[in-house]
DNA sequence: TGTACATCAGTGAACGCGCGTTCACTGATGTAC
DNA sequence: TGTACATCAGTGAACGCGCGTTCACTGATGTAC
């Protein structure tokens, strides 16, 4: 016995995601049949029902896994090698490296943002609220971050919320265009530039920019 | 006779593109059958094809629809009451009207803003494509307006070409939750008060903005 | 170690149903004279 | 105005096909003793 019977089972339910992520590069969850998936794995279709109870109880499992991956990008853009000198500085710093992980990182995620892109306001309303609940996390976490910059001590709570929002719509906005665009060689460098920009924009605007006005 | 042939037929056509819009408030273009939309409208499925070659034919004619309903949105959005006394006084007049149009018009138009969100990623490629150069005509356009903002002149093409994308992303991001999210009051507030907010940091912020910085 | 039994991932036949598309048609509206 | 013919939006039967789900099953793996 080279494997056993769970070791096996495992194997089968990661084909079973990993057929339909493949899937659903060029078509919503909604338009899957579980007979496709099924023919797909290499399974008859009603081995489908011993892994899930049905194609959108599958979707949610791909909303977790793509935002575990996503986690690993917003990871690497918090880390510096070295730490800037000074505010404007640390923008630029922060800018340059969060654009870095988006466009090294979204190619490798491909088939999980893809998934996303889609599914986040076309998928079933509880696939699409997974995805608002996970998307809300970051915002916060990115809330918490910006509050510990120097100069961000003006700012309020609600106003710390609100540029974390706009944040977060912009590069989720690239990074959506990025995994459906392929990786064509113009569209990764138009979007690099872009965002970086539109960082630098906000971040260095940011700085004088206060709550109470 | 009340209603001549031609009168007649653009009835249907009507009716379709009517009912297409119905049934895609729960469901994205990719998971419709020609025999459901059909059914709605109350023809037999092989009339559908007097009108429309296929499902996707009908969504290019949907995206031209609601984009037309999206360029009334932006007149009223550049419509002054009275011309403002300032820089700080213009740009906080634009974002408010900007935003009271986007709350306004949203709910009208509820249908097609909801079909563009869906389609938007989600749909077959020419319709993608459709929307994607839609969007983009509508960011050239921002771009030639705040280049005539009192201010702008430091600003290079290209970042007004950068700063339009980062308002339309944003501003889109934010139309579409207030269409998959109907018309709940405390959504539509916090909706308001974010999208408000974000307009006022990144144009404020903009005037602090040196392209060559 | 060997045996007898339990578990359970995957099978395969079968079901009724809705699908897109074909085709020849009908009958009201429109047009030519 | 009246008649004869043309147009064409919508009909209805028919097709082969893939759908989700049911059910009883098989046989390899796992467990108790």
């Amino acid at each position: 016995m080279t494997e056993t019977r769970v070791e096996r089972k495992e194997r089968t339910r990661r084909a079973i995601l990993d057929a339909t992520l493949g899937l659903c590069e060029t078509q919503p969850l909604a338009a899957l049949s579980l007979r496709q998936v099924a023919k797909e794995v290499g399974i008859v279709p009603t081995a489908f029902y011993r892994h899930f109870e049905s194609i959108e109880d599958l979707g949610l499992v791909l909303v977790d896994e793509s935002f575990s991956s996503l986690r690993d990008l917003l990871r690497a853009a918090r880390t510096f090698d070295t730490p800037p000198p000074n505010d404007r500085a640390l923008f630029h710093a922060v800018a340059d490296n969060s654009v870095k992980a988006l466009v090294t990182h979204v190619p490798r995620a491909q088939r999980h943002f893809r998934f996303i892109a889609r599914e986040r306001l076309a998928g079933p309303a509880p696939v699409r609220e997974a995805v608002r609940h996970q998307l809300e996390l970051i915002e916060r976490e990115l809330a918490t971050d910006i509050a510990r910059v120097p100069g961000a001590g003006r700012w309020t709570t609600e106003d710390l919320r609100i540029l974390a929002n706009l944040l977060v719509s912009a590069m989720l906005t690239h990074a959506e265009e990025l995994a459906l665009a392929g990786n064509r060689d113009d569209v990764v460098r138009r979007v690099e530039t872009t965002a970086r920009r539109q960082l630098r924009m906000v971040l260095i605007g940011a700085l004088g920019w206060d709550s109470s006005r």
